[in-house]
DNA sequence: ATTAGTGCAAACACTTTGCACGGGT
DNA sequence: ACCCGTGCAAAGTGTTTGCACTAAT
């Protein structure tokens, strides 16, 4: 994890490499008053801020992605790569979707518009509350 | 309009009919602090509340629907057909997309998860902007 | 020594809530 | 007379900013 930020040019401090860690596999696409809530406890000196810098941070490094599914919060998600989001009506949790969408090419410009990317994401009820 | 509203159980107020007549055709999927200041210099007593209100209304009713893709506000469409919307990563405006994506199945359940259905937003940059 | 990073408090933007008043039905 | 709807002010929520202090290189 340490070479991981010293490769964005950031400084290994004990804040983020504790966010780092907490992220670490982390499938339940905190936000980061969740991280900060998380990690307060071990943590006491842990501001909020610095939450929020070192998620902009790493998501501008790339090492982790925003999601944006939930606009009550910013989510964060570890995983970097491309892929679907269901986020629950109810208990407004947000899983990670295991599916492929066959034949769903993204075009790289659609009229007068300079297409980047896509969200596509999934709602309804999960296991426990439908 | 009178009618519209009347189908949904509401008054039809000055207020709703001017939000409504605003909404008509309109293609810029505007903010209700939008909706607002537009309608404010015509309107001096309209208050903020009552456009949340008359728009949560409408989208209850199924007559709009509200655009999630700028988290940062929330984005009314008066047109409530399903169709996809591009957000420009600079201006942040968000536009109608013509497009349809083929043999793009929504699936009813995934693993445990009961689907309602899901949002696709694009983003990038605009003609004004790229 | 330098400068990136931290943490506090205050500011912010948007939205929601509580409540008294007013106007349709 | 009822009660839906309005508008104000205040509260709420998540996020951002300014700035002095601290610590990593």
């Amino acid at each position: 994890m340490n070479d991981m930020l010293k490769k964005l040019g950031l400084r290994a401090t004990p804040q983020r490499l504790a966010i780092l860690k907490l992220l670490q596999g982390n499938t339940a696409h905190p936000s980061a008053e969740e991280i900060y809530n998380k990690l307060k406890p071990d943590f006491p000196s842990l501001s909020l801020t610095t939450v929020y810098n070192t998620l902009e941070s790493l998501a501008e490094g790339g090492m982790i992605q925003e999601i944006r599914i939930d606009c009550s919060r910013r989510r964060f998600d570890p995983n970097p790569q491309p892929h679907y989001h269901f986020l629950c009506n109810k208990c407004r949790r947000v899983f990670d979707l295991d599916i492929n969408l066959i034949n769903f090419d993204i075009p790289k410009q659609v009229g007068d518009f300079w297409v980047e990317g896509c969200f596509v994401n999934f709602y309804g009820y999960c296991m426990d509350c439908k």
